[in-house]
DNA sequence: ATAGTGATGACAGTAACTGACATGAAAGAA
DNA sequence: TTCTTTCATGTCAGTTACTGTCATCACTAT
């Protein structure tokens, strides 16, 4: 006989999102998702740091993968052009879960909190892209204004991507604001 | 016979720098804040939304100033040029504040949530930036992009001149962090 | 059998916020 | 003056996110 059902971190997961998109995540409380879940609250906290973190679980995984590349880029590749494989690759992976992704942005954006969330992961993400840099050899300031640079070009290319009506490939809408950002900076 | 003490708003603020500064902000309470000022925790919450927002209260006129400029710019000025003159202003008035910005700095690096705030307020600027462009004529994704690399360019050259130990101009900085940029976004 | 182990429940406590109503000096109208 | 209205503050009860602590009990290894 088994004392619990499995999965209670899936489950929570899943009643989170539910009633994020139900209600929205301000009417939403912990106690709400801890009972479609058939858990208590005191366990919802057990797998999630805080009530916003369940949205964002995914971040450790796109760092590594966004570290990696960036790492493993070509030694010829200028720092611009390593952040941008990384991107690229990352590009990829929302590919495949675009549905998803555009729920999940779309209850993000009904809730400053999230918001706030959501900019404190990007920035590590920055800070992540930065510190691979700056294994490759490339020196401050160089390093971190890559990093900050890459995510601008990643918060622009998502937007772009999450909000245009036909799906588009993201990796292409971030090759595309590449090049507008070298419009932009190009000295006249 | 008065029967407050007058700007309670005023020190309200003072009390929460001083205790933020002195046990860090986890470890202050809005009712030790509210004690300090001689008021009610009630009465805290009348004035400033949230406990974290006493530290951003400047961020409306820092807005005001960065768009300002930016409409304001000569018509002969590229976007890049316009924010980076925002910039520029935005600059001289941190400089004639520099104590300020550094122990404010400080607080702030030492709390999750005000970095979260901070962040939220930065990417509210960078909006602005971009609806300025947009009223310059400047077309989309060029304007958002712009707005973006603007705020890029501030953290870092905030960064750099908050924790330089000799002081140092900030607008210097940004010109310097701009000119780093364009090295960096060249194509060879 | 016996002794852990580990995920969960139960429960009390703190602190950030909110809503509703009361108070009384100050400012203006009569 | 006297009456009325305004408005910043106090008071208090309530909600909710989160934390610390201890109890429970199927499962596992010895």
């Amino acid at each position: 006989m088994v004392r619990w059902e499995p999965d209670s971190r899936g489950r929570l997961a899943q009643a989170a999102m539910e009633l994020y998109g139900e209600r929205g995540f301000d009417q939403t409380t912990v106690a709400d998702i801890a009972q479609r879940a058939g858990l208590t609250e005191r366990t919802f906290f057990r797998h999630f740091s805080d009530k916003r973190e369940v949205l964002f679980s995914g971040a450790h995984a796109l760092q590594e993968l966004l570290v990696n590349a960036v790492v493993n880029a070509p030694d010829s590749a200028a720092p611009l052009e390593a952040v941008s494989l990384s991107l690229e690759a990352a590009g990829n992976l929302f590919n495949a879960r675009r549905d998803f992704s555009v729920q999940r942005q779309r209850i993000i954006e009904g809730s400053a909190e999230l918001q706030e969330r959501e900019l404190i992961k990007l920035s590590s993400l920055a800070a992540a892209l930065a510190n691979a840099l700056r294994q490759r050899g490339v020196a401050d300031p160089t390093a971190g204004l890559t990093g900050e640079v890459a995510i601008a070009l990643f918060k622009i290319s998502f937007e772009r991507w999450v909000s245009s009506s036909e799906p588009s490939d993201l990796a292409e809408v971030l090759r595309d604001s590449l090049e507008q950002l070298r419009v932009v900076t190009a000295t006249t």
